[in-house]
DNA sequence: GATGTGACTATAATCCTAAACGGTCACTAG
DNA sequence: CTAGTGACCGTTTAGGATTATAGTCACATC
């Protein structure tokens, strides 16, 4: 529930404007509901009020919307994903409920907002910020975990730090990652267990 | 270089027959140069100094003839990796090796003879039968790799073999199915090393 | 200076029809 | 019976004209 973005560049016109709002939350609406590709900045500014061109006093670009949409839509994630984490008591437990709920909110978009999904997928195959942002983030969030577990001696303190999170870090994208998620839609209830007990076997003192 | 196929339906007219493989042999030519979308199966008949329908003979459809192009495909990587894991002596080091030359040789396929990853990746996408078989392949690899580690003691007894190949088969399936493979290529060097590396660490004893 | 727009262009999507393609079948030749 | 094919059909594609869209700009209003 944080504020819209994190990095990206800083688009044009003043960042909080309540026409940037407006943009936004009918951007919102009209990608959820008819898709990135089919709503035309023309249908957003009507939908507002406004003429089309007032909206690129906003925004470079369509695509910039989108990717504010996206950056939106994986925050959501993200929040959800720390909520539940927070309810894990030990780095095990909170390491396993992570990976599920981040793997279950994101099957949860793609079969309850299937548009919005398609545009955080498309994001991730062109890398846009949002992406490269989220990514961080949960890489953050699996730094913390290994490193919490191994000062309380639950994980092996051997393997550089590092190492470990990128490790485990390949192991959850498939899962995690809109564009590779998809392709995984098969496993993806089964394969954050099964992955879950992988890893922590490899984090054993 | 094993025989052409394993299982699938078996097709059409005699299995063995120098028709066939001259269809094979001409399909391999012209998919690899043009790919398969772009070879006509009278383009195929030509080659041979058949008519069309003839080719119908020995093949239930054009599709029919790609399987038979992707399973010598994935049968060709198959053959390499099991070359090299020949040299290999111990289990750890034959996975290390049997994931680093099943993604190489993947990768090359990418880049050097691309029209025919193109059809592993879209064989694997709808999930011919060469793919399954594929995979199953890959999965009785891991299976024997990992019963030799535990007869040796090399790696741990207490998890389930299934669970643990089960899982070690999740961890490398996005570097090994054609399909997912074309979106981790960035990682795709660096990965089977640090992925070795976790999943080595979770089957120590 | 801030808010807002209509008229414009170059590019991308859409639509349409003729050609090409996958696949079948009745048939011929030996 | 085996080897082999031309002619045919329903569906998919190619590509070219047409339309829609992203994005800009000079200008208006307050």
């Amino acid at each position: 529930m944080s504020a819209t973005t994190s990095s990206a560049p800083p688009a044009r016109g003043p960042a909080d404007h309540a026409v940037r709002e407006q943009i936004v939350d009918a951007a919102g609406e009209h990608f959820s509901r008819y898709g990135y590709a089919k709503t035309t900045v023309s249908d957003l500014a009507k939908s507002i009020g406004f003429s089309k061109a007032y909206i690129y006093k906003f925004f470079d670009s369509k695509e910039a919307i989108g990717e504010a949409i996206c950056s939106k839509t994986l925050t959501g994630i993200v929040a959800t994903v720390e909520a539940a984490v927070a309810g894990a008591s030990t780095p095990t437990e909170r390491f396993r409920q992570m990976f599920k709920v981040l793997v279950a909110t994101s099957v949860g978009l793609f079969f309850n907002d299937r548009k919005l999904y398609d545009i955080a997928a498309h994001a991730a195959g062109e890398q846009w910020p949002s992406c490269r942002a989220y990514r961080e983030r949960i890489n953050q969030m699996l730094t913390e975990i290994v490193r919490e577990g191994r000062e309380s001696g639950e994980f092996e303190r051997k393997t550089p730090l590092d190492e470990t999170v990128q490790a485990i870090d390949l192991v959850v994208q498939p899962y995690v990652n809109p564009l590779l998620l998809q392709y995984n839609l098969d496993v993806a209830e089964a394969a954050p267990v099964q992955l879950s007990n992988l890893v922590l076997r490899s984090l054993a003192p």
